[in-house]
DNA sequence: GACATTCTGTCAACCGGTTGCCAAAGTGCA
DNA sequence: TGCACTTTGGCAACCGGTTGACAGAATGTC
């Protein structure tokens, strides 16, 4: 008789299985009444056989588990005839690879977090469209978190995802630069509209956008200019500023910081009546919200947009179109953003890798000006 | 000399490391004229020191790692004293448990899936916003997918994510009630917004709006009324057709459905020729999206709403007040909803795990009419 | 002081994959 | 037929946790 000493023998008894088929139908009929939450039908315990794992696999094929390993992830190191065969038994046992149990060994979870600040602002819809294409078009998939315009949420949120994500996007974020530097060094990470030094991220070039914006209103005879200022704490906020801080004074325009507000409705609101009192004919906004929420303020109280007041807004977000006047808005290409920050995090994710760096530099992401009805001549 | 059989030894020599500190900060001032994909610093390879392990605490305490395990998370089972002496550890080296290696074991792994048909519907903002708050309450993440309206897509990212959640919610499922039963045999799920033989669910009561919408319709003189349908594979559509269909003749009215049509601004818009064929002085539709999207198309075709046509939504959506008029709809609790949907798969998972099986009934999820200026009285 | 009971920490198996190393089998070429 | 080289598949360690079983120490009881 052969050693008998097996050292990590796998003992599953799983082969047979209940299938007690108890399944309570309950009526539910009457589509329209529906109740609230409807009552969970007794369900003795969750029915099915466990997920069929490469060991059963290699049980049915008679091979090892590596080969299964092999066969199912390393095309062509096996032998194609072996292989069809697990294919095959992985095709009848209805396989479905585990991601965790794999990511152990790799340290690869093929997963990557996204932080946005706030998911109820439309602005992030387009950049998670395009995110998510290019993620799934390379395999990943997309962990969305909110930090809800917090740093230190954001912060908690950014530790909590580090484990389990393979890099990080962080879409506008609140963290100071020593954060980002920071959660830089431990795991591959991007950032959005915003600049740190040393920490890859994609940025739109707001000139353009600005630039025709301040032309659009200096041909409709304004002259003085607010600007509707968002968190102190974004770099995208400091940016705008700074750019209008730069441009307006080259086209012979005064202009005025308002704020700093939150980026909200309510936050574009609240700077009505400095708004008001500031003298001004023609405010930007930090983003759409707050534009139309100082529109529809501003309307409240009598005021007519644009025969009072101009408001140009930021971003062409979901929405803008709907108001009356629609939103005049320096539209920022999101859906490309999302998708280029995800196609640079996986590039950086397989350099780290050792594979090949190729980085494509696509064509600029620029910022336009839609005209719409928020626009009109100065009063005199 | 005892036995000198190690089997599983962990031999790690990650304990000295280099931190070769080469960071090549970049000049990248000028914030106005940011360009657009900023070129990675060469980061040579990531630095700092892999994630702390139990192994890496345990060495430190001085105890072997399930000691380690216990004091983290069975608290009470290990002496106090030497539970603090591993929180120190624990502390020292910036510990954070790894949650894929967690749920390996334990097949737990604090996750939800909650599967949208389209994200650009901002009816999902409240739902995911209450999701969200009931999962972190309760130490889960939520992972979204989304479907794109697409049945087969919907059940691919249901069977993708399947392996590494612990449930699945869905949103507005555009799955047949077999493929749901299936799934729900399979793993705790719940589905929102429908039901199905069978498998827990969270429905809002839809009478009590659509109620207050007839009355209101009705007060105002219309008596000829159209429903514009949404996705034929839409539960929720269904029901509220049925609905309408029974309680508009009850109050003396006629209606007909027009569609189906896709749920969106466009989908609105297209069935802007039917309504006005079929003579109807009123319409409810599907949701707010393709209210407002043949309120824009009318409008653009020189009607005026209300006065030649009164139209409610579904849902008050983000927005719905942008427009002018307001759009009137039937709001509903999706907030609530979200957070019940998770509560309730929580407690589903609770129970498969063999724990209290406590439901909270809490109050009814019930729609209200939100009358704003979309409607008004019936042309004579 | 003897014995039963409770506390506390260790051992080793296990979750489901991946992978370096190696030997057996197959192939090519002289 | 002999030998070098390539293919192919198995073995066992490993990723980072969890947990049942168990033994030694501490405590309680009479």
């Amino acid at each position: 008789m052969k050693g008998a000493v097996v050292p990590h023998t796998r003992n599953r008894s799983r082969d047979e299985l209940n299938v007690t088929d108890d399944l309570n139908v309950t009526d539910a009929s009457n589509l329209a009444t529906a109740g609230s939450a409807q009552p969970v039908t007794p369900r003795a315990s969750r029915r099915g056989r466990p997920a069929a794992t490469i060991y059963d696999i290699a049980k049915l094929a008679g091979v090892n588990p590596s080969t299964v390993s092999r066969a199912l992830s390393k095309p062509g190191r096996i032998n194609v005839k072996t292989e069809e065969r697990i294919q095959a038994a992985a095709k009848e046992l209805n396989y479905r690879l585990n991601p965790m149990a794999r990511a152990l060994p790799t340290g690869r979870s093929s997963t990557l977090g996204l932080l946005l600040a706030d998911i109820t602002n439309p602005m992030f819809f387009d950049v998670v469209r395009g995110a998510e294409r290019a993620a799934s078009l390379r395999g990943y998939t997309l962990i969305l978190a909110e930090s809800q315009e917090s740093a230190d949420r954001e912060s908690a949120a950014a530790e909590r995802l580090s484990p389990s994500v393979d890099g990080l996007v962080l879409v506008t974020s609140r963290m100071s630069d020593a954060k980002i530097v920071e959660l830089t060094d431990r795991q591959p990470l991007v950032v959005i509209n915003r600049e740190v030094d040393g920490v890859p991220g994609i940025v739109p070039d707001i000139a353009p956008g600005i630039d025709e914006a301040l032309a659009h209103l200096g041909g409709l005879g304004h002259t003085a200019i607010g600007f509707v200022s968002g968190p102190e704490n974004s770099w995208m906020n400091r940016a705008r500023w700074a750019a209008l801080l730069v441009r307006a004074p080259q086209r012979g325009m005064t202009i005025v910081e308002i704020g700093p507000g939150v980026p909200t409705l309510d936050g574009g609101a609240a700077a009505l009546d400095r708004v008001s009192a500031s003298g001004v004919s023609a405010v930007l906004a930090y983003n759409d919200l707050m534009a139309i929420g100082l529109m529809r303020a501003a309307q409240a109280r009598g005021l007519t947009v644009p025969g009072d007041l101009s408001i140009i807004g930021f971003d062409d977000i979901f929405g803008s179109d709907f108001t009356s006047p629609q939103l005049s808005t320096v539209r920022t290409p999101l859906g490309s953003i999302g998708e280029r920050a995800v196609r640079l995090i996986l590039d950086v994710i397989d350099e780290d890798a050792g594979e090949s760096p190729h980085r494509e530099i696509g064509p600029q992401l620029i910022t336009e000006l839609v005209v719409r009805g928020s626009t009109g001549p100065a009063a005199r």
